[in-house]
DNA sequence: GCTAAACGGCACGTGCCGTGCCGTTCGTGG
DNA sequence: CCACGAACGGCACGGCACGTGCCGTTTAGC
């Protein structure tokens, strides 16, 4: 059994004083609810399971977080290692592949991706964890991508009327489409694709 | 021969005995379900509230669909008038834009948007109505998409090489992103800026 | 070391699940 | 036209997880 949800940074506003109890309770909590997760799935996930498993009074629980869903976000971004950052070799498209190959390594595949895919659908049905999400990581991720695309058009690799807001949704929305909707796994090949086709046109693929 | 329910028969050629005391309650059940699903969203919605508006024993809806998931997708896909057929005008930008249009004007507006926004958040977390809602209307709806983009490469519109199932994604993806991820309503302008980027590259726009 | 907050354990009421039973309605085949 | 049986509404049940209250204990901070 792989444990190995090492690393934690708890975003909230909380005591940061390593080995206190707050933040270790804190942390079993997240680590328990990963774990789990993992297990049963997010949809069966119960906060009296995690608080059973956690050794943990559900008091303790619900003091930190509202919800399951808000407890499940918040586990899940803890892990965000801040591996999704992007490089700035000079060429947009290469660095562009480089990092959305990394995001779709990590998002797309266990053991985060079936969660990530659940935490999707509970901010389907929850407006508060959309919210979240958005605020503490699809926005952050999106204005990464847009730097390193306005960067691009400054140093005159994209043509000045380059609309860098279509742009991102042209490059993440056919990723999100194949994961969610189509449910099928993303591979470095098709994002390649993609890229290509936002970039050369659509007219021919060799 | 059986009048046995079976749902799913709207909007299909099943001709059924009208006035049937499976079909009038399998109707009654799938109306209050979305009336209900209107009033206290998805989340909210409970088989046991269903069945005390509707009027009928918990029985007669268990029999008929396995879980509350089911049961709303029923109910939500028994609305699909089949607006969302393509036109063939001889102009695929033309007739993709219009289909689309349409296609957004219905699934992303109330009383509709918020509950197929529910729906694809529960497929998210339930795999087998990702896989029914894949069968029943994403896969049907794409392969309308692609006969189209089909019919224009063949009648020359579109280059030999054109990747259908590729223009496919990047054609939905982009709507699909901003109405469930990011959370924006979509507009006509928004897809015409899709549309635009797809066929004439991104270089610039006007 | 003292105090107050945080804690684990336990219990409770609530809501909904999914199922079983019972007596009634209703359509279908004879 | 009737008899039969499936489908039905109503009711009750056990089960589970929710969210909260209480109680006695641990622990961090002064």
């Amino acid at each position: 059994m792989s444990t190995r949800h090492v690393p934690f940074r708890y975003g909230g506003g909380m005591t940061d004083k390593r080995g206190s109890r707050a933040t270790d309770r804190t942390e079993a909590i997240m680590r328990t609810t990963l774990e789990l997760g993992e297990e049963i799935g997010y949809a069966k996930l119960s906060i009296e399971a995690v608080a059973a498993r956690a050794g943990v009074g559900k008091h303790t629980i619900y003091r930190r977080w509202s919800s399951k869903g808000a407890l499940f976000l918040d586990s899940l971004l803890s892990l965000n290692k801040s591996d999704l950052d992007y490089p700035d070799t000079g060429d947009v498209i290469a660095d562009l592949r480089r990092q959305i190959h990394a995001a779709i390594d990590l998002l797309d595949r266990p053991p985060v991706g079936p969660l990530y895919r659940a935490l999707i659908g509970e901010a389907l049905l929850t407006p508060q964890i959309a919210a979240a999400l958005n605020d503490h990581f699809i926005t952050p991720q999106a204005e990464k991508t847009l730097a390193r695309l306005k960067a691009a058009r400054d140093q005159g690799q994209l043509s000045p009327g380059f609309d860098l807001d279509l742009a991102m949704d042209l490059l993440s929305g056919p990723l999100y489409f194949r994961a969610l909707i189509i449910q099928e796994p993303l591979t470095h090949e098709y994002v390649d694709r993609v890229i290509e086709a936002l970039f050369t046109g659509m007219g021919s693929r060799p």
